[in-house]
DNA sequence: GGTGAACATTGACATTGGTCAAGCTTTCTG
DNA sequence: CAGAAAGCTTGACCAATGTCAATGTTCACC
């Protein structure tokens, strides 16, 4: 287990030693689809980092409605929010494709912020992308249509390909991706064969082929502030 | 100037000198409403902090939408993504009220992380504070309607009131609130006057006057994972 | 104090996305 | 393999928000 932490993007400059201080700690598991595996109303003292699998963060209003900000996959980790501390986290986290999870005691990670302080860089880092990616986020969902959405989803897929059939596999429910979205699994369906007319590619089941990639691009990314291939800055 | 510095909450656990230290680089001015602070398009190395007045985080597209992440004013500071290096912001920032701004490079900052792990840890909470905030934000665009997400703004400044008859002042322009509640002035106008039948609240141009905060609460409240008052936790 | 510019509101209408209900397809399980 | 459950799609309809254009209001400046 000590290799898999250490492998973690975060991980990768520590030191042998500090790594195995935290794998004495840490606890890995599989686990199902559907599992909870924190939710506002139970304390928490853990992070987790994603091995295999998806986790969506989502929160939940009081009558019901939910709202996912994120989903979470290998080489992400969640549940630093407060980074010590015992608190209630405010949003839950569920496995929405069965997932391998290291599940680390948050303190840890705190104590070694303020003994090294090139880890803590790399934590803040790490948080200040994530805050460009919700921001990003506000953007997409106030000037993209439904079907521009899901052209942009599709698209981070496809960052490697250049030469144009390619072909993308859904990696996690539809319904989970069109709330990813911020769209209703119904408008999810409807925009989809929207986006089929529109840019000429093709839907079976939970693939999607892309005959003309830059048709795509040109039909999502008008609607952007960045433009495809729009990966993360390097920090 | 250093005093106001060494008056930022994030800087309020700083030695003397090192606040000193940082004043020799710091400019500050008086900025005009409009004025553009900085843009995707201009490379940046420093850091804002608003000593008074208002200021607009905004991302813009190609077509001329704009999605305004947020509205910041005194005690908040900005530009610190990226925390050094030149390479333009993936946002543009805009005085929308008059305002007294500081500026500092932002490698002063990197530098004191490096060197002083618990102003690191500072930092490091105040991006994650802020980064609560934008998933906040991402559930009420989900899941607030327009009028609830106005009644929400206003709950804002009402945090310390008790008392029932209370009165606010909008900082800033309907226009501005508008974009930062994610609709357009045209629908703030409307959902403001349904706000204003369905909870009994009063508005006499730029002023409101909420008679019955309870009942505000219970009409905005109901669609959000918090309730009032729902400040930030304490990180 | 008058005038223009910026800001705000209103009406009419179009569009988007949400809701509810039914039916279909795939996948899992015994 | 059968049956059930979960996931997905479709239709009909509705509510919310956006758009465009006209008009009203406020405020700063001369």
């Amino acid at each position: 287990m000590q290799s898999q932490l250490h492998a973690q993007p975060i991980f990768r400059a520590l030191k042998d030693d500090v790594v195995a201080g935290f794998a004495e700690y840490a606890a890995q598991k599989r686990e199902k689809k559907g599992t909870i595996l924190f939710s506002p109303e139970t304390p928490n003292e853990k992070i987790y980092f994603v091995l295999s699998g998806w986790v969506k963060l989502f929160r939940e209003t009081m009558s019901g409605d939910e709202a996912v900000t994120d989903v979470m996959t290998s080489g992400n980790f969640f549940g630093e929010i407060g980074l010590s501390g015992h608190d209630p986290m405010p949003y839950g986290a569920e496995v929405v494709e069965d997932a391998d999870i290291i599940s680390l005691p948050r303190f840890l990670l705190a104590e070694e912020i303020m003994r090294n302080s090139l880890f803590g860089m790399a934590v803040l880092q790490n948080m200040t992308r994530q805050r460009m990616q919700r921001d990003m986020e506000i953007e997409h969902r106030t000037v993209q249509s439904a079907p521009q959405r899901i052209g942009c989803f599709l698209l981070k897929f496809c960052r490697d390909a250049k030469t144009s059939p390619v072909r993308v596999h859904l990696p996690f429910d539809k319904t989970v991706v069109a709330h990813r979205l911020g769209m209703q699994p119904e408008t999810f369906s409807r925009a989809l064969a929207k986006l089929r007319e529109e840019t000429g590619l093709r839907v079976q089941g939970a693939t999607v082929e892309i005959d003309n990639l830059q048709r795509l691009v040109d039909y999502t990314c008008s609607a952007c502030s960045s433009s495809f291939p729009c990966e993360d800055k390097k920090l």
